[in-house]
DNA sequence: CTCTGTTA
DNA sequence: TAACAGAGG
């Protein structure tokens, strides 16, 4: 899912220190997060994690330990929650239904063998974000005194959206759509364990925070933003997945180096005909529905008896460790109001 | 993904 | 102190 501009993007990414993101506000694409949260947070066989009544829990164990680890690095998380897709997007979500139901044939014929390998790897991919985990994820998130934004539509826009206002340092997303949606800075791989599973193997891999600055790349392929969009609807995006068959990113960087745009691409540079609504998809990245948040995005003091009664009680975490991490939440509040006193951000109250 | 206890 | 295995719910 996303936009593949790895390949164009590889030359100007550079590691992120986390240290310069200290005191500073992260819009985080909560979809893109939860969703791996969903995926990784299992059991050898692929089982995630569930409370007493059998309803999956991995997502709060990671908004929970994730947050805290943020917050201890002093970095400020802005989780944005999807609205409704735009109705472009229908078809991308249908193939993900799709796959997913695949997903699930391969994960019952995996049980029947016993295959435990196959097993996690159909199970990963079989993961459902419903609206109760994106709500579930949000009640969690106020209980820790860590505010959310609601985006009315693509929560990857609206994370550009609060970036391209100010309001956020940078976006941190794995897609690359918040480049073409206007963000200043994409933060990929935000994570502070270092630690991540290579797909389908039981390698685990070091993986670093990076960090792409979207006028760097603008200058480095000497393009317009309109011209990065261009490219990534000639590659697919989620509003046009199949993108123009048999061309990439390199080839797709070409084309609109020498054309400018699409509509004047020579028809017999193209191995297809362009039969998307190209027009309409550049809209979506350019004036994508978006919202300004309408109270201050600040950080407010946690409630323990609060998160205790949800985490423990309502979905059966140990207590201790609940216990343990709140006091780590905790201090981690102290500290940012001490950096914020430090270099004269006071937003507090 | 992240935490904790164990091992070198 | 770092690397690893196993568990978390």
């Amino acid at each position: 899912m996303g936009v593949d501009l790895s390949d164009l993007v590889s030359e100007i990414k550079r590691d992120l220190n986390l240290a310069e993101v200290r005191g500073k506000k992260v819009g985080i694409d909560a979809y893109n997060a939860i969703y791996q949260f969903l995926a990784a947070i299992r059991q050898y066989d692929g089982t995630p994690l569930m409370n007493r009544q059998g309803k999956v829990t991995s997502h709060l164990n990671g908004v929970f330990y994730r947050t805290v680890n943020l917050l201890e690095e002093g970095i400020i998380p802005i989780y944005v929650f999807d609205g409704k897709p735009p109705e472009l997007k229908a078809q991308e979500l249908e193939n993900r239904r799709k796959m997913k139901e695949e997903a699930e044939k391969k994960l019952e014929k995996a049980k029947e063998s016993g295959k435990v390998e196959e097993m996690r790897k159909y199970s990963q991919m079989t993961s459902r974000l419903t609206t109760d985990m994106a709500k579930e994820s949000k009640e969690l998130l106020e209980y820790m005194g860590v505010p959310t934004v609601q985006a009315p539509s693509e929560g990857e826009a609206e994370a550009a959206y609060l970036n391209a206002k100010g309001i956020t340092y940078a976006s941190a997303s794995q897609d690359y759509d918040s480049l073409l949606f206007g963000a200043e800075k994409l933060i990929r791989n935000l994570t502070i364990s270092g630690k991540r599973k290579l797909p389908n193997k039981d390698v685990y891999v070091e993986v670093k925070p990076e960090l792409i600055e979207t006028a760097s790349l603008l200058k480095k392929l000497e393009i317009t933003r309109e011209q990065l969009i261009d490219i990534a609807i000639l590659v697919g995006t989620d509003y046009n997945p199949d993108g123009v068959r048999g061309i990439g990113p390199k080839k797709a960087y070409k084309l609109i180096k020498t054309y400018k745009k699409i509509e004047n691409i020579d028809k017999r540079e193209l191995p297809e005909p362009i039969y998307f609504d190209y027009e309409k998809i550049r809209e979506l990245f350019l004036k994508p529905q978006v919202t300004l948040p309408s109270t201050p995005l600040e950080l407010s003091d946690p409630d323990p008896s609060k998160i205790i009664q949800f985490l423990v009680n309502e979905n059966d975490f140990n207590e201790e460790r609940v216990r343990g991490t709140i006091e780590r939440l905790q201090k981690a509040m102290k500290e940012i109001k001490d950096i914020k006193r430090q270099t004269g951000l006071d937003q507090w109250f």
